[in-house]
DNA sequence: CGATGTCATGACATCGGTGTCATGAATGAA
DNA sequence: TTCATTCATGACACCGATGTCATGACATCG
């Protein structure tokens, strides 16, 4: 492997001077500069990233730790969509001319301490800490000496963290059904304590109050996914007892749910949406777009997440955060609107015609 | 931060020494040691990886290039489970002490020079290169000198590569549905040129052709997916021309369009599994467990691909092929049998109890 | 015309580890 | 006892960049 002595020989300058063609930090003649630089090109020379770490103690990496804090779930995918995560991170940290160095845990959070050590070896200059649903975490206090950011999780320390707006989406999505005419709105949601949970609740309940409609209690119901621990059946009988209270729309917790509603709904007769419009939460495109009909869904902003958060890192480690910028920022996304949902139109009703959200 | 000089001088020895310690590689003794350990310990010393790359001339990194290949896929986020490969890979890299950088193309091929220069100046020891969709790629000839195995594709050089075993998932799926007492089974296919298609027919028709069973060509029908080219109804027709074969299961070319069949089927008032037996392939979890009921698939085992090609790229690495490895590795996967599927007991007709795999 | 400044370049040290070789002490074999 | 090994350790150079400082050639200014 070529060497930037090699490309200064074949140039006839010094390594000094090559340094100098890559880096553009003082004037190189012309001519001068093309001779090293056809130099570079015939030996097919690529600088080492190692040795210039460790001559200018910056690495231009941030390390991304995934999977962080699963409490073992064998039969959870949740952490899936991650991949938006980190594309969304990746985009604006190439930008910036450092790389990105992902270290997945597997959910098993005894690997965490060795990935941070990895990370430390390589001298990352921040980390990107990312839960895999919305929820509280507590840091271990080895990363305290880092800039860090936390994704889709928060601590008690005000640590800086980008978090998922579920509160507002779920709100946009109720007001937009409630805008198309729906008045008796159903909602399901998990039994986990997660943040994401309450907040979509909370979202529900306050579009309910900007319209001034009382919510029927018994329109909200607990319901589960399958899982070792609770069977299908809760989420029947979760199902059964709201449709006592009459809904015209059923609103799940997330995607997944109101797939399996799909079923439910279908082996009692109820046709979707003619009979009952359905919604999710997360806006999996795996699910939303290929479920039949569409699934209207509120969108998880992985991708803009991401982004955010490698955003406010990248100006915590140049120390140049914004005035006044909060610790904690909430990403919102649109709604997408799809046939699963019926618009009301009077004692009318009509199919919404096809559309995407792009 | 501490330096093996720092640490050297707090334990009163000399750097080299301290490098024996860490890395075990002459005898030390034993008062000696801890005296190291706990200077380390006390300066919270980490080793510097760039230092360790540049003395050593390796770097301990493996790169890993996926979303690489793509033809702008809007619509499509095929690449969503990728992050299983990412798991299987990495466990095994870890294992063998060394780092796994990721890349994401993003689906932006334009963007793999860049990222490969990155890796090149990290110097990384190999490349994992993932394609979202099992199919054949060429080659950029700026991999040629860097050790490299192929997951999920394959060239016409014969780089070395992990593949799924479409052909025989598909033959284990179809053989498992005879023996459950079916003879009439639909195949719907995409219309995609894709490796995984032509695979999974042959599959098809390989199971039948071991029971004996003539393959009725109504039977096979091409059908697709939601995009901005073809519209939904391509799946309608494709449906509407096997049902008139009469089956008795419907296979699907992915878990994707089985999800669409079963609205479709439901559309039509047929119930699943008791009117029509349905099964997908890629046993994407989180559709298959969570459509109700359970959708019977073959596993697209991504995490044992990921494992299987890190291991081959690091015998490739230390240059311990095992004698007459093939270039060409499949790997395989049980089919996760779930409710979607009726067992046809001569006439009568009974409900798989509901059991995963794990 | 001499002083000063800018341009273009090179010599040299340095970042933090590890490979090589040397050295002295202890141990075992002849 | 003496020579050969093994053990335990240190001195020193080196990996490949870049920061600092020095230098010579010109250009500019008063």
């Amino acid at each position: 492997m070529a060497t930037i002595y090699d490309v200064a020989k074949a140039a006839g300058v010094s390594p000094k001077t090559v340094s100098r063609v890559m880096n553009g930090d003082a004037p190189v003649n012309q001519a001068t500069r093309e001779a090293v630089e056809r130099a570079m090109a015939t030996l097919n020379y690529v600088p080492s990233s190692a040795a210039r770490t460790m001559r200018s103690q910056r690495s231009g990496l941030i390390g991304m730790i995934t999977g962080a804090i699963s409490t073992t779930h064998q039969f959870e995918d949740a952490g899936l969509p991650e991949i938006y995560l980190v594309q969304g991170a990746q985009r604006v940290i190439d930008q910036s001319n450092r790389t990105l160095l992902i270290a997945d845990s597997g959910g098993q959070a005894e690997r965490i301490p060795t990935l941070l050590q990895t990370f430390r070896e390589h001298r990352v200059e921040g980390i990107l800490y990312v839960a895999e649903y919305h929820r509280e975490v507590t840091l271990p206090d080895s990363l305290r000496d880092l800039p860090i950011v936390l994704v889709n999780c928060f601590d008690a320390d005000g640590t800086p963290c980008i978090l998922p707006d579920d509160e507002g989406g779920q709100f946009a999505l109720v007001d937009g059904l409630i805008r198309r005419g729906h008045q008796r709105i159903a909602y399901l949601t998990l039994p986990e304590h997660q943040a994401a949970c309450s907040l979509r609740v909370a979202g529900y309940r306050r579009a309910h109050a900007h319209h001034g409609i009382a919510v029927d209690e018994r329109l909200v119901q607990v319901g589960a996914l399958p899982s070792p621990t609770h069977e299908y059946d809760l989420l029947w009988d979760a199902l059964d007892r709201v449709l006592k209270a009459e809904p015209t729309v059923i609103c799940c917790a997330n995607d997944k749910m109101a797939m399996r509603v799909y079923g439910l709904l279908r082996d009692r007769g109820v046709a979707i949406p003619q009979q009952m419009s359905v919604a999710g939460y997360d806006d999996y495109r795996m699910i939303a777009e290929h479920l039949h009909p569409g699934l209207t869904s509120a969108e998880l902003p992985y991708a803009a997440m991401g982004a955010r958060a490698a955003d406010k890192l990248l100006r915590l480690i140049n120390g140049t955060p914004k005035s006044g910028e909060p610790s904690r920022e909430l990403v919102s996304a649109p709604v997408a609107w799809r046939d699963s949902v019926l618009t009301r139109d009077g004692n009318v009703t009509q199919l919404n015609s096809r559309r995407r959200e792009t």
